[in-house]
DNA sequence: AATGGGACCTGCGCGC
DNA sequence: TGCGCGCAGGTCCCAT
């Protein structure tokens, strides 16, 4: 579910909604999203804590607490947030002080939890690179330039560049108008200043948009975003160019399910 | 050092 | 209706 602009929504839903606000009680109903400590320190540790604010960097949401410690949030690819009345299909359930629940839902329960007093030197986030919002265009390209894999690949890459998943890089190639196979280092200037332009925007426009709900997402009052409707590439698998009217291709790149048009994308 | 494949999970839609 | 398969928004681990 979650990238950059879908965290980004959630993050900014969740700090005007409950912070300030002290954790009552934390229902934990399936261990295996918390990562550390085990749960009875992690139940323990959260209860009496106030919520002091919420940051995000790349996929993963913090919340900064009172006490110094900071839970942090990864919720991969099936991970969801609902704030308000308790949820049934809640992995994780926290309790605030004014009766309203945080629940985490998952349905692939893929995603992970931690409380942790020193979060930037957890593995993940000592090795993360640069936020996509937050990089300029030339270190973009510096960055881009003599890496052997191909750019959808390397966009994927979170060491590379922090927040961008399967549907954006894909909308952004589509945008820059580059084939995801290319090898990156081939990217003339001009293509990569396009790359990131490109990939700006589309991150800022998602934003905006609260959002794709393509799958489970949801932002925290349970609805979906609108921006799946905008979407161009992704997802639209044996359907027409957006574009020209003529089919997109599809392939699989690390992996992943890749759509792009063979005419508007050289 | 960098890259690609598999593992971790669950559920949905499809064809037979 | 039921079953097996492919596929799904992410990241880590391992072999090469």
């Amino acid at each position: 579910m979650p990238e950059l602009p879908e965290v980004e929504t959630i993050r900014r839903e969740l700090t005007e909604q409950i912070s300030g606000k002290t954790i009552a009680g934390v229902c934990v109903a399936d261990q295996r999203l918390i990562k550390e400590p085990d749960a009875a320190s992690f139940k323990k540790g959260l209860r009496g804590s106030r919520i002091r604010s919420l940051a995000r960097r790349g996929k993963a949401l913090i919340f900064e607490l009172d006490t110094g410690k900071f839970l942090v949030v990864h919720l991969r690819i099936a991970g969801w947030l609902i704030l308000g009345r308790r949820q049934k299909k809640a992995r994780l359930a926290i309790a605030l002080s004014d009766g309203t629940w945080l629940n985490y839902m998952d349905q692939r329960a893929l995603g992970e939890v931690r409380l942790v007093a020193d979060y930037l030197s957890l593995p993940f986030f000592a090795t993360l690179g640069p936020e996509a919002l937050c990089l300029g265009r030339e270190e973009f390209c510096r960055r881009l330039s003599g890496r052997k894999t191909c750019i959808k690949n390397l966009l994927l890459n979170q060491k590379f560049i922090a927040g961008i998943g399967n549907i954006y890089a894909q909308e952004a190639l589509f945008l820059a108008g580059i084939r995801p196979q290319r090898q990156a280092l081939s990217l003339k200037a001009r293509e990569a200043a396009s790359l990131h332009a490109k990939l700006r925007g589309v991150l800022k426009e998602a934003i905006r948009h609260k959002g794709s709900s393509v799958d489970v997402y949801r932002s925290t009052d349970n609805r979906k975003g609108s921006m799946q409707a905008r979407l161009r590439v992704y997802g639209k698998k044996n359907q027409d160019c957006p574009v020209c009217r003529k089919p997109l291709s599809w392939v699989v790149l690390g992996g992943r399910g890749t759509c792009y048009c063979p005419r508007c994308q050289i």
